[in-house]
DNA sequence: GTGGTCTAGACCACA
DNA sequence: GTGGTCTAGACCACG
């Protein structure tokens, strides 16, 4: 799992690193049981205080996706990986609240929004995969 | 145009006062040559400081949407009105970007996330006229 | 004498006004004893408040560039002409001393300064004597 | 870096402030990546309220020339500096544009100017040094 | 009346 | 410790 942060972003670099972790398990990369990377490993990677490491991770414990076991380290719960998928769902419902918002402040007509949707739809398929 | 705060929102009352203007420039209410609402106006009416509303605006000038004009006002740009409407499109598009990395991240098949973006379409059409 | 204004500009109206004036009588398109345009006419040229010129007027009286006459204008002072010609000699010098200090905070050495200088004289002279 | 501030001086404190960073730069006492003082110690160094710094900074954020990290502080950008050091060659060009449109308002010839600037060049280079 | 600048002091989020 | 936001209130310059 690579987590990579941008220091000058303005979302917090705590939330960059759950929601990195919490991609990796929505992707499968990281399941039930796997073990995340060690705060001191992940602070060197993203230059990152260890603090910050250390904060991101107990977020995620509290939300109950990753579970610590004292001196091993942080790994993802059982329901964790399922939980996390179910609320991607709702996440993209969300997204597609926003993106209709957006596009009625727009000339945009709803036929030509979803003919937009479809056409990046079918790059994103093609190009996405060969990634 | 009306400006309205909700203080219970975590984006920044000034920040919600620029989306607010530029979302009136968007949908034409305010258009090239306008002239905005004053700035202690602007504060009586969304129950804000002065200081938090000339934030707000400076942020616009800096943008380049508007200019101040000593002693007169601010006011809209000739292509203040015009970038905010093109940006608009492309904001539209990045949207459904966002939309569709999300949905790659779930099991959502693309069929599936199109008849998803169908439904809440007609859905807000409908609303949105009501309103 | 023509007066353009740029409403925008951070430089206050009034001042704009007074600095074009200045810049009539260095120049000799406005000699002792000539009149100035009336105050609506400029007014009206500038699409400015008549409150504003009146204010640009004074200014220049103060100076003792101008002088009113009640109910006929304001004319340039005999000693206005000369010494404005000679405020511009200080004006020159002040000018200099702002360029060497931007050019100080450069890696332009002395000797490439004049050059720069010398080079753009020239092209003034050209360009300058025939527009 | 030093950043003093002249209260009599008319140009706004948060202004005198930017132009200071901006000069440090251009020198290259503030170099890519480095950190800028902390808002409060430059309050403090400046005797000048903790806002106004921090109007200062959001300028030079605005500019391109900084970015600020949430908890850690401004830093000058990669760009940033070469921007700052291009774009004094422009400003000195621009100010000998402003001395010789000023000069052609009086009788100083092309040549009578080359040695004043020469003079006063020299003078410069003199003083500049035993500072 | 309109914007521009500044102060003093407060509370919050992030590292 | 470091920046971000906000308030309250003041004084000034411009139109």
């Amino acid at each position: 799992m690579i987590i990579t942060i941008d220091l000058y972003n303005s979302t917090p670099a705590y939330l960059q690193i759950t929601d990195a972790v919490r991609e990796a398990i929505a992707l499968g990369s990281l399941q039930a049981g796997d073990k995340l990377p060690p705060i001191r490993e992940t602070a060197v990677n993203t230059r990152v205080n260890r603090n910050t490491v250390s904060r991101a991770y107990l977020e995620l414990e509290h939300q109950g996706l990753v579970q610590a076991r004292q001196g091993s380290g942080f790994f993802v719960t059982e329901d964790g990986a399922e939980q996390e998928k179910l609320s991607r769902r709702e996440s993209v419902k969300a997204k597609i609240g926003e993106l209709l918002a957006e596009a009625s402040l727009t000339d945009i007509t709803a036929e030509e929004l979803l003919k937009l949707v479809e056409n990046e739809a079918n790059d994103f398929e093609k190009e996405g995969k060969s990634k």
